[in-house]
DNA sequence: TTCGTCCTGGTA
DNA sequence: TACCAGGACGAA
Protein backbone atom coordinates (compact mmCIF):
# COMPACT_ATOMS: atom_id res chain seq x y z
CA UNK A 1 0.00 0.00 0.00
CA UNK A 2 1.77 2.94 -1.32
CA UNK A 3 2.63 5.70 1.05
CA UNK A 4 5.12 8.39 0.93
CA UNK A 5 7.76 6.35 1.48
CA UNK A 6 7.01 4.04 -1.35
CA UNK A 7 5.86 6.82 -3.41
CA UNK A 8 9.16 8.97 -2.91
CA UNK A 9 11.12 5.73 -4.28
CA UNK A 10 8.70 5.60 -7.21
CA UNK A 11 9.65 9.69 -7.93
CA UNK A 12 13.21 9.10 -7.80
CA UNK A 13 12.84 5.80 -9.96
CA UNK A 14 10.68 7.89 -12.79
CA UNK A 15 12.23 10.61 -12.56
CA UNK A 16 15.45 10.66 -14.99
CA UNK A 17 13.30 8.55 -17.72
CA UNK A 18 10.47 10.63 -17.80
CA UNK A 19 12.54 14.34 -17.41
CA UNK A 20 12.19 15.51 -20.98
CA UNK A 21 10.33 12.21 -22.32
CA UNK A 22 7.34 12.52 -24.25
CA UNK A 23 4.08 11.00 -24.21
CA UNK A 24 3.85 9.24 -27.98
CA UNK A 25 0.36 7.20 -27.49
CA UNK A 26 -1.82 6.42 -24.11
CA UNK A 27 -3.91 3.51 -23.55
CA UNK A 28 -6.67 3.32 -21.05
CA UNK A 29 -7.93 -0.49 -19.84
CA UNK A 30 -9.58 1.00 -17.18
CA UNK A 31 -11.77 3.78 -18.00
CA UNK A 32 -12.69 4.62 -14.54
CA UNK A 33 -9.28 5.15 -13.11
CA UNK A 34 -8.95 8.40 -15.36
CA UNK A 35 -11.02 11.22 -13.45
CA UNK A 36 -12.57 14.50 -15.07
CA UNK A 37 -11.33 14.08 -19.03
CA UNK A 38 -13.08 12.31 -21.91
CA UNK A 39 -9.79 13.46 -24.02
CA UNK A 40 -7.00 12.34 -21.36
CA UNK A 41 -5.34 10.11 -23.95
CA UNK A 42 -5.46 12.07 -26.58
CA UNK A 43 -4.51 15.32 -24.79
CA UNK A 44 -1.24 13.94 -23.63
CA UNK A 45 -0.08 12.60 -26.61
CA UNK A 46 2.82 15.21 -27.53
CA UNK A 47 3.29 15.86 -24.22
CA UNK A 48 6.70 16.28 -22.74
CA UNK A 49 7.22 16.15 -19.24
CA UNK A 50 9.24 18.85 -17.73
CA UNK A 51 9.34 18.13 -13.71
CA UNK A 52 8.50 15.35 -11.56
CA UNK A 53 7.21 16.63 -8.29
CA UNK A 54 5.87 14.24 -4.69
CA UNK A 55 3.12 15.85 -2.73
CA UNK A 56 2.06 13.45 0.06
CA UNK A 57 1.24 10.63 -1.24
CA UNK A 58 0.75 12.19 -5.42
CA UNK A 59 3.01 12.11 -7.60
CA UNK A 60 2.42 15.08 -9.75
CA UNK A 61 4.25 15.47 -13.75
CA UNK A 62 4.13 18.62 -14.90
CA UNK A 63 3.73 18.95 -18.99
CA UNK A 64 4.16 20.89 -21.53
CA UNK A 65 1.17 23.21 -22.76
CA UNK A 66 0.77 24.20 -19.07
CA UNK A 67 -0.71 20.52 -18.23
CA UNK A 68 -0.26 18.36 -15.03
CA UNK A 69 -1.03 14.57 -14.95
CA UNK A 70 -2.10 13.51 -11.37
CA UNK A 71 -1.11 10.33 -10.14
CA UNK A 72 -2.63 8.60 -6.93
CA UNK A 73 -1.45 4.81 -6.31
CA UNK A 74 -3.89 4.31 -3.81
CA UNK A 75 -3.94 0.85 -1.81
CA UNK A 76 -2.20 -1.52 -4.69
CA UNK A 77 -0.85 0.34 -7.56
CA UNK A 78 2.35 0.56 -8.64
CA UNK A 79 4.60 2.18 -11.81
CA UNK A 80 6.45 0.02 -14.03
CA UNK A 81 8.22 -0.06 -17.21
CA UNK A 82 8.91 -2.24 -19.86
CA UNK A 83 9.99 -2.31 -23.98
CA UNK A 84 7.21 -2.36 -26.08
CA UNK A 85 8.12 -5.61 -26.83
CA UNK A 86 8.27 -6.89 -23.76
CA UNK A 87 5.36 -9.04 -21.87
CA UNK A 88 2.72 -7.12 -20.90
CA UNK A 89 2.54 -7.53 -16.59
CA UNK A 90 -0.42 -8.86 -15.37
CA UNK A 91 -2.72 -6.13 -14.24
CA UNK A 92 -1.52 -3.24 -16.48
CA UNK A 93 -4.66 -0.32 -16.50
CA UNK A 94 -2.71 2.35 -17.98
CA UNK A 95 -0.07 1.90 -20.38
CA UNK A 96 2.17 5.65 -21.48
CA UNK A 97 3.83 4.98 -24.18
CA UNK A 98 7.22 6.89 -24.47
CA UNK A 99 9.01 8.37 -27.39
CA UNK A 100 11.84 5.81 -27.15
CA UNK A 101 9.64 2.92 -27.23
CA UNK A 102 9.40 1.98 -23.14
CA UNK A 103 6.13 2.22 -21.82
CA UNK A 104 5.24 3.21 -18.70
CA UNK A 105 2.82 1.06 -17.12
CA UNK A 106 0.41 1.78 -14.27
CA UNK A 107 -0.48 -1.35 -12.84
CA UNK A 108 -3.29 -2.02 -10.23
CA UNK A 109 -4.88 -5.01 -9.50
CA UNK A 110 -7.53 -3.36 -7.22
CA UNK A 111 -7.87 -0.59 -9.79
CA UNK A 112 -8.67 1.90 -7.03
CA UNK A 113 -5.65 4.35 -8.38
CA UNK A 114 -6.61 7.00 -9.96
CA UNK A 115 -4.98 9.63 -13.09
CA UNK A 116 -6.21 12.87 -13.57
CA UNK A 117 -5.31 14.98 -16.22
CA UNK A 118 -5.48 19.01 -15.32
CA UNK A 119 -4.16 22.60 -16.45
CA UNK A 120 -1.04 23.02 -13.98
CA UNK A 121 -2.73 26.00 -12.32
CA UNK A 122 -5.99 23.90 -11.33
CA UNK A 123 -3.74 21.72 -9.71
CA UNK A 124 -4.23 23.13 -6.04
CA UNK A 125 -7.97 23.48 -6.58
CA UNK A 126 -8.08 19.40 -6.95
CA UNK A 127 -9.66 18.84 -3.80
CA UNK A 128 -7.04 16.74 -2.24
CA UNK A 129 -4.35 18.65 -2.81
CA UNK A 130 -6.01 21.86 -1.45
CA UNK A 131 -6.90 20.68 1.58
CA UNK A 132 -3.74 18.68 2.10
CA UNK A 133 -1.39 19.34 4.73
CA UNK A 134 2.28 19.75 5.04
CA UNK A 135 4.42 17.11 3.76
CA UNK A 136 5.00 14.71 7.08
CA UNK A 137 8.56 14.47 5.64
CA UNK A 138 9.75 18.12 6.02
CA UNK A 139 7.66 19.39 8.42
CA UNK A 140 9.05 21.51 11.25
CA UNK A 141 8.62 19.93 14.50
CA UNK A 142 6.65 23.24 15.80
CA UNK A 143 4.39 23.28 12.78
CA UNK A 144 3.55 19.59 13.73
CA UNK A 145 2.94 20.24 17.27
CA UNK A 146 0.84 23.55 16.68
CA UNK A 147 -0.99 21.51 13.95
CA UNK A 148 -1.44 18.48 16.41
CA UNK A 149 -2.35 20.77 19.24
CA UNK A 150 -5.55 21.83 17.11
CA UNK A 151 -6.82 18.39 16.31
CA UNK A 152 -9.53 16.77 18.41
CA UNK A 153 -10.30 12.67 17.93
CA UNK A 154 -8.10 10.03 17.99
CA UNK A 155 -4.43 10.09 17.33
CA UNK A 156 -3.82 7.16 14.37
CA UNK A 157 -7.29 8.82 12.73
CA UNK A 158 -5.89 12.54 12.92
CA UNK A 159 -2.12 11.00 11.62
CA UNK A 160 -3.83 8.71 8.44
CA UNK A 161 -6.21 12.53 8.06
CA UNK A 162 -4.06 14.01 5.13
CA UNK A 163 -4.96 17.53 5.79
CA UNK A 164 -3.08 17.60 9.17
CA UNK A 165 0.21 16.29 7.55
CA UNK A 166 0.26 14.35 4.45
CA UNK A 167 1.44 10.84 3.26
CA UNK A 168 1.19 9.19 6.57
CA UNK A 169 -1.01 6.03 5.79
CA UNK A 170 -1.77 2.57 8.24
CA UNK A 171 1.77 1.53 8.63
CA UNK A 172 3.94 4.11 8.88
CA UNK A 173 1.19 5.43 11.82
CA UNK A 174 1.19 2.21 13.70
CA UNK A 175 4.97 1.99 13.01
CA UNK A 176 5.64 5.92 14.21
CA UNK A 177 3.47 5.85 17.30
CA UNK A 178 5.57 2.77 18.34
CA UNK A 179 8.73 4.28 17.69
CA UNK A 180 7.44 7.11 19.75
CA UNK A 181 6.07 5.20 22.91
CA UNK A 182 1.81 6.37 22.39
CA UNK A 183 -0.98 4.22 22.22
CA UNK A 184 -2.91 4.93 19.06
CA UNK A 185 -5.61 4.86 20.42
CA UNK A 186 -5.06 8.21 22.58
CA UNK A 187 -7.02 11.61 21.97
CA UNK A 188 -4.94 14.31 20.59
CA UNK A 189 -6.06 16.62 23.55
CA UNK A 190 -4.12 14.23 26.17
CA UNK A 191 -0.78 14.35 24.19
CA UNK A 192 1.87 16.65 26.14
CA UNK A 193 4.09 18.65 24.41
CA UNK A 194 7.23 16.30 24.88
CA UNK A 195 4.97 13.77 23.64
CA UNK A 196 3.86 15.95 20.42
CA UNK A 197 7.85 16.74 19.83
CA UNK A 198 8.74 12.87 20.21
CA UNK A 199 5.91 11.85 17.86
CA UNK A 200 7.26 14.72 15.40
CA UNK A 201 10.69 12.73 15.19
CA UNK A 202 9.72 8.99 15.21
CA UNK A 203 7.47 10.09 12.21
CA UNK A 204 10.45 11.70 10.26
CA UNK A 205 12.46 8.38 11.23
CA UNK A 206 10.10 6.15 10.56
CA UNK A 207 9.77 8.01 6.94
CA UNK A 208 13.02 7.91 6.44
CA UNK A 209 14.07 4.09 7.38
CA UNK A 210 11.60 3.99 4.77
CA UNK A 211 12.76 5.65 1.72
CA UNK A 212 16.37 4.16 2.94
CA UNK A 213 14.59 0.45 2.56
CA UNK A 214 13.25 1.81 -1.07
CA UNK A 215 9.51 1.30 0.58
CA UNK A 216 7.52 -1.46 2.18
CA UNK A 217 6.58 -4.50 0.17
CA UNK A 218 3.87 -7.14 1.07
CA UNK A 219 2.14 -8.44 -2.18
CA UNK A 220 2.01 -5.13 -4.23
CA UNK A 221 4.54 -2.53 -4.15
CA UNK A 222 7.39 -2.69 -6.09
CA UNK A 223 9.68 -0.37 -7.69
CA UNK A 224 10.21 0.51 -11.45
CA UNK A 225 11.39 -3.16 -12.75
CA UNK A 226 9.45 -5.47 -10.40
CA UNK A 227 11.97 -5.39 -7.48
CA UNK A 228 10.19 -5.36 -4.02
CA UNK A 229 11.12 -2.93 -1.49
CA UNK A 230 12.98 -4.29 1.93
CA UNK A 231 11.17 -2.18 4.93
CA UNK A 232 8.60 -4.92 5.81
CA UNK A 233 11.67 -6.68 7.17
CA UNK A 234 12.34 -3.65 9.84
CA UNK A 235 8.61 -3.58 10.90
CA UNK A 236 7.99 -3.27 14.77
CA UNK A 237 4.44 -3.65 15.37
CA UNK A 238 2.33 -3.31 11.50
CA UNK A 239 1.00 -6.46 10.74
CA UNK A 240 2.35 -8.46 13.77
CA UNK A 241 -0.79 -8.33 15.52
CA UNK A 242 -0.99 -11.23 18.24
CA UNK A 243 3.21 -11.76 17.86
CA UNK A 244 5.63 -10.59 20.62
CA UNK A 245 6.83 -7.18 20.75
CA UNK A 246 10.33 -6.79 19.53
CA UNK A 247 11.27 -4.34 22.44
CA UNK A 248 10.06 -6.33 24.94
CA UNK A 249 7.98 -9.76 24.50
CA UNK A 250 4.22 -8.46 25.43
CA UNK A 251 1.70 -9.98 23.04
CA UNK A 252 0.93 -7.18 20.50
CA UNK A 253 -2.90 -5.76 20.71
CA UNK A 254 -5.20 -4.69 17.71
CA UNK A 255 -8.17 -2.79 17.25
CA UNK A 256 -10.27 -1.14 14.55
CA UNK A 257 -9.32 3.06 14.24
CA UNK A 258 -11.40 4.62 11.70
CA UNK A 259 -12.09 0.98 10.13
CA UNK A 260 -8.27 0.56 9.92
CA UNK A 261 -6.21 -2.15 11.68
CA UNK A 262 -4.15 -0.74 14.30
CA UNK A 263 -1.46 -2.31 16.10
CA UNK A 264 0.36 -1.66 19.31
CA UNK A 265 2.27 -2.79 22.02
CA UNK A 266 0.24 -2.38 25.52
CA UNK A 267 3.61 -2.50 27.57
CA UNK A 268 5.80 -0.10 25.07
CA UNK A 269 2.93 2.31 24.28
CA UNK A 270 1.26 4.29 27.12
C1' DT B 1 -16.99 12.96 13.19
C1' DT B 2 -18.30 8.56 11.54
C1' DC B 3 -19.39 5.35 8.12
C1' DG B 4 -20.27 3.33 3.46
C1' DT B 5 -18.32 2.91 -1.04
C1' DC B 6 -15.14 1.81 -4.60
C1' DC B 7 -12.43 -2.68 -6.22
C1' DT B 8 -10.47 -7.45 -6.66
C1' DG B 9 -6.78 -10.86 -5.32
C1' DG B 10 -5.57 -13.67 -1.60
C1' DT B 11 -6.73 -16.45 2.26
C1' DA B 12 -9.36 -19.08 5.67
C1' DT C 1 -17.82 -19.22 -0.38
C1' DA C 2 -17.14 -15.43 2.63
C1' DC C 3 -14.31 -12.23 4.25
C1' DC C 4 -10.36 -9.08 4.53
C1' DA C 5 -7.04 -5.49 3.05
C1' DG C 6 -7.45 0.12 2.92
C1' DG C 7 -6.85 5.76 0.70
C1' DA C 8 -9.86 9.11 -0.27
C1' DC C 9 -14.28 10.92 -0.84
C1' DG C 10 -19.09 11.91 -0.07
C1' DA C 11 -23.09 11.51 2.70
C1' DA C 12 -25.28 11.34 7.10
Amino acid sequence: MPELPEVETTKRAIEPVLLGNTFHTVEVLRPNMTLFNKQFASSLAGKTVRTVERKGKYLLLHLTDSLTLILHLKMSGRLGLRHIDDAALTYERIRFHLHDNQVLIFNDPRTLGRATLLPTDAVMSYAALGSMGPDALTVTGQEFSDRLKKRRGILKSVLLNQSFVAGIGNIYADESCFVAGINPNRRTETLTDVERSVLHKAVIETLEKGIRNMGTSFSDFSDLFGKPGQNQKTLFVYGRNGKPCLACGTVLSRSVVGQRGTVWCGECQI
